[in-house]
DNA sequence: ATAATTTGACCGAT
DNA sequence: ATCGGTCAAATTAT
């Protein structure tokens, strides 16, 4: 099981393979000359992401790592939550958006399988139709609340409604802050292995009157239902791109315990049931719209062609990086570790979809968040 | 009828 | 013994 020198390799050519794909749809996007800036940005960065997973693979030795020489700031988070000067392009506000997100990832400890986990705190403003904190994309079903003890308000434990059907054992914990009760401190534990199909709404993130906001989201159907077999590039694209995430997943897997491998297959399959809830809709966020989330990159990562399609999400597949560093080990706290990012930057795609949830561990590259300040502010 | 939520019990880790 | 996390039966929502 542990033929460390094995996937290392693997991992040390998939990695290589990834950049080389970026770099033949960067090669691609220069000719067309469509191609919007951001797209070729985003390609490049992932290259150099790449590139520099792959030496640090080689320089390490130990295939994980990198990340870790650096437990506090930047981490391993450098590539994907903190990449100031790559993407150092002017959006990437959390300014005027209403829900802010700060990430804070931390890894090792001593969490039941040393599962990475990671923490985002989410602020809802009041006025909006809330979506954001509470609505992340993915289906999530309560299963437990508690109170916890410097805490006023409780704490919510949800798991991945796909559990039981697909063995996904992602999990998550809201916890509402005390200071600022906008604040909602959401804690992520173990990746998605499941196939998110389009998340239909989660009704309920919080409980019920404890917790304050419930999120509405609505989906709309129509358009946005057929994503990739539109452009065939798209879906190769990210193939690709899945395959390098399973990848990692089994490593992580492996790492953490013999089993449980699921089958993370790639293929993108939609519930033909996707659920619409049309009353609330009525009621909050009229135009919210949950695509799917398949891809882990942004749109103008993968679209070049003039369709604009807006589908694309960051599906929270993407903590690459984080689930390398997940060793154990340190002495230290938290709090060490700690190191919050505030990514939050918009791609206006389209106007009409104004979604956001977008947060997903990015990986490649945080900034991209769709622009959904349009209606909500 | 089926699916999701609520809640107290249970359990492992400090 | 206490606390945080999870389970599961009962309850409620869809």
């Amino acid at each position: 099981m542990d033929n460390m020198g094995d996937w290392e390799q693997k991992n040390l050519v998939e990695e290589l393979t990834l950049g080389m794909e970026l770099a033949k749809q960067l090669q691609i996007h220069l000719n067309v000359s469509s191609s919007p800036r951001e797209t070729r940005e985003m390609l490049l960065q992932g290259i150099l992401t790449s590139y520099e997973k792959a030496l640090s693979m080689l320089n390490l030795g130990g295939g994980l790592v990198a990340g870790e020489l650096h437990p506090v700031g930047g981490i391993t988070i450098t590539n994907s939550e903190s990449p100031p000067s790559l993407n150092g392009s002017p959006r990437s506000e959390d300014s005027d958006r209403d829900t802010r997100e700060q990430r804070h990832i931390d890894y090792g400890s001593s969490s039941r399988k040393s599962m990475p986990r990671w923490t985002k705190k989410v602020r809802v403003n009041p006025g909006m139709g809330l979506e954001g904190p509470l609505d992340d994309g993915f289906s999530w079903r309560k299963y437990g609340q508690k109170a916890i003890l410097g805490a006023k308000y409780p704490r919510g434990y949800y798991r991945c409604t796909h559990r039981n059907v697909q063995g996904c054992l992602a999990t998550k914990q809201v916890q509402r802050s005390d200071e600022d009760p906008t604040i909602f401190e959401i804690t992520y534990r173990g990746r998605h292995t499941c196939t998110q199909a389009s998340n239909s709404l989660p009704p309920s993130q919080l409980g019920s009157e404890n917790q304050g906001p419930t999120t509405n989201i609505t989906i709309e159907p129509q358009q946005n239902q057929p994503r990739q077999e539109n452009n065939p590039h798209t879906q190769e694209l990210l193939l690709n791109f899945r395959r390098g995430l399973k990848v990692i997943t089994e490593e992580l897997d492996s790492r953490g315990h013999g089993q449980q491998s699921f089958p993370a297959d790639h293929t993108f399959q939609f519930p033909s049931t996707s659920t619409v809830e049309p009353e609330k809709s009525s009621l909050f966020a009229p135009s919210m719209v949950e695509n799917n989330f398949l891809g882990s990159f942004p749109p103008s990562f993968i679209n070049p062609s003039g369709s604009a399609t807006n589908y694309y999400s960051v599906s929270p597949n993407d903590q690459i990086q984080h689930s390398f560093a997940g060793n154990k080990n340190f002495q230290s706290s938290e709090s060490e570790l700690t190191d919050i990012i505030s990514a939050a930057a918009s791609t206006t795609t389209s106007a009409t979809v104004g979604l956001d949830f977008p947060y997903g561990n990015v990986d490649i590259d945080p900034s991209f968040t769709f622009d959904n300040s349009g209606f909500l502010s």
